[in-house]
RNA sequence: GCCCCGAUGGUGUAGUUGGCUAUCAUAUGGGACUGUCAAUCCCAUGACCCGGGUUCAAAUCCCGGUCGGGGCGCCA
């Protein structure tokens, strides 16, 4: 080895050792016949002394060079106590340059100068070497790794799947990898491995998960990437309350082992329909209140016309109490959040000692109802119930973020998904989970029967979300095992008998030969990471994101393929 | 596809009721210094994203574009 220690293990007990070490200079003060050294790598800091004889190597060396010293260690006459290696420090009698570093193109140690984003992507590998990043990474692999020991121990298989599938018609877009033996046709990268996972419960692999590389060809947000990791388990013989059990035990292992945190268990639960009702969102950030209040009732026939219309129109009324006053500049983006929900704005009203401004007069009626809510602003929407509270749910978002009530820690799961929401782009149904989801038992022969859009809309699945502060970072289902049922669904789901052979056909002709009962679930491994480190962004745990446009801005792609390769592709690109 | 925000030396910023010869920090180059530790001190180099418009005058205002960030749609 080119070194015998490593930059942050040298103690008082080390001193009068003879040691090599290597790394980057991390910074170098000079004193014209004699410097100092801050020799850094990923485990840490150790001082390196530097006499006049190496004035010539050190009075030319840039910051973040590659070096290696060796000589004797000795006590300081100064500890610093800020860091691990700090009282002792190494009288280099050898000083090698190994590679000198240009300037850098951004400042990655600078507490002070918080690089942009796009340089820190732009030099990856640069940004890598700060603390917070290494950190990130191994608390990664640690997080991996107690996985992985928690699922051996629950006597599961880790099974890999391919990368090279078929593309599937239901789901995200999907990443196409053309195919150069079959012309014209393609391979796509899968959006997770789902048919594959359920094949091996027809195997007989009964408890079955892998940490995997999925890809979803959609576009990208603070918390989505082109291709992300998931843990992805599946179990036969098992109900919701085993899957869930199963999934309680590993986040709270990794909360405890890496963070020291203690989670209550069980978790939470809360159906679907309630975290809609009672927060506006499938993924409620329960960590504070501001709970959307019912008010239909209370404004049916109060004389605010425009409410009592979308009442009357089969609507709803709800409001939410931000308890303060909201600024007129305040209301106006609360205003806009409605807008850009569809509705024409939003009623508000300041609740004090009366109420006052906004439509206090509409509100006249039922002030003392009002009242007892507590004071601050109070907005109203009436209209489309899933619209109304999804917007109340985006303005609480919005309160909270502005009140900085968004901290704490928060672990619930959302149950009793709805086996279809309604695609307005397509004018179809769609899978609300996907489509093997098993429906709740109580629903399964209303099925057959010929029921109304709104009736199939109604009906609910075994389906759950994990969601910790307001992050879904996982989903898990029971899955369907009946031909009829799944054709069923397929046939509800306008996938016509002729695709649902073509592209699911393994996994039918699989169900016919002893098919056991099972579900499964699949974490978010980034966007948990994320969470547990609290990032603002997924890019934070990911060693080499792409950025928001789905750009890799450090190797330049996505780039143009050579012409013979496109070629013997059959690709014509256009231009 | 849509909405919002932004772009000033290598890096991060100040400057937007038009008057700049553009602020500060840091980095970089040169110099001083034998106990520093984000070393210090002195000196120097270095910038208004691109195109068009308004104006006596544009970093500043207007239009278009490029790039970046946040969100909606999309993400079974």
């Amino acid at each position: 080895m080119l070194r015998s220690h490593n930059c942050g293990e040298l103690r008082k007990t080390d001193i009068k050792k003879r040691v090599k070490l290597a790394g980057w200079v991390h910074s170098l003060r000079s004193f014209g016949k004699k410097a100092f050294i801050d020799l850094r790598d990923r485990h840490g800091i150790t001082q390196a002394v530097l006499g006049e004889e190496f004035k010539a190597v050190y009075s030319e060396l840039p910051r973040e060079s590659v070096v290696l010293v060796e000589g004797a260690v000795v006590k300081r006459k100064q500890p610093n106590s800020a860091i691990n290696t700090g009282e002792i420090e190494v009288i280099a009698d050898k000083f090698i340059v190994l590679s000198k570093s240009k300037p850098l193109p951004l400042e990655i140690f600078n507490p002070d100068i918080k690089t942009t984003e796009e340089k820190r992507l732009e030099y990856r590998f640069l940004d890598l070497r700060r603390p917070e990043m290494q950190r990130a990474m191994e608390f990664r692999f640690g997080a991996e790794t107690l996985i992985r020991q928690y699922m051996l121990l629950k006597d599961f298989v880790e099974i890999e799947t391919p990368f090279m599938s078929r593309p599937t018609p239901e789901g995200a877009r999907d990443f196409l990898v053309p195919s150069r033996s079959f012309k014209g046709k393609f391979w796509a990268l899968p959006q997770s491995p789902q048919i594959y996972k359920q094949l091996l419960m027809v195997a007989g692999f009964d408890k079955y998960f892998q940490i995997v590389r999925c890809f979803r060809d959609e576009d990208l947000r603070a918390d989505r990437q082109y291709e992300f990791t998931q843990i992805d388990i599946e179990t036969s013989f098992s109900e919701e309350s085993d899957i869930q059990e199963l999934s309680e035990g590993l986040i709270s292992l990794l909360y405890a082992q890496l963070l020291g945190i203690k989670l209550k268990r069980p978790f939470k639960q809360m159906s679907w329909e309630h975290a809609i009702d009672l927060y506006g969102s499938d993924k409620p950030d329960t960590r504070f209140g501001i709970e959307l209040i019912e008010l239909t009732d209370e404004l049916r026939e109060s004389g605010f016309k425009i409410i009592e219309k979308q009442i009357r129109a089969d609507g709803i009324a709800k409001a939410i109490l931000i308890p303060e006053e909201l600024t007129r500049k305040e209301t106006k983006a609360m205003e806009k959040i409605a807008k850009d929900y569809g509705f024409p704005g939003v009623a508000w009203t300041w609740i004090q000692k009366e109420l006052k401004g906004g439509v206090a007069e509409q509100l006249e009626p039922i002030k003392t109802k009002l009242k007892k809510l507590g004071k601050g602003t109070l907005l109203i929407l009436a209209g489309d119930w899933a619209r109304v509270c999804e917007a109340l749910g985006a303005m609480r978002l919005a309160a909270a973020e502005k009140l900085d009530l968004r901290k704490g820690l928060d672990v619930l799961w959302v149950t009793d998904f709805p086996l279809f929401k309604w695609s307005q782009e397509k004018q179809r149904l769609q899978s609300g989970h996907h489509p093997f989801t098993l429906p709740k038992p109580e629903k399964l022969s209303d099925l057959f029967e010929n029921l109304s859009e709104q009736e199939l809309l109604d009906i609910r699945s075994q389906a759950f979300d994990l969601v910790i502060n307001g992050t879904e970072v996982g989903g898990g289902s029971m899955r369907i095992t009946d031909k009829k049922l799944q054709e069923r669904i397929f046939e509800l789901l306008k996938i016509d008998r002729k695709t649902a052979k073509e592209k699911f056909g393994m996994l039918l002709k699989a169900f016919d030969y002893g098919v056991p009962p099972h579900g499964g679930i699949a974490f978010g491994f980034d966007r948990l990471l994320q969470v547990m480190l609290g990032k603002d962004s997924i890019r934070d745990v990911i060693a080499f994101p792409k950025n928001k446009v789905g750009r890799a801005l450090m190797e330049d792609g996505p780039a143009k393929a050579d012409q013979e390769l496109l070629d013997e592709l059959g690709i014509k690109t256009g231009d």
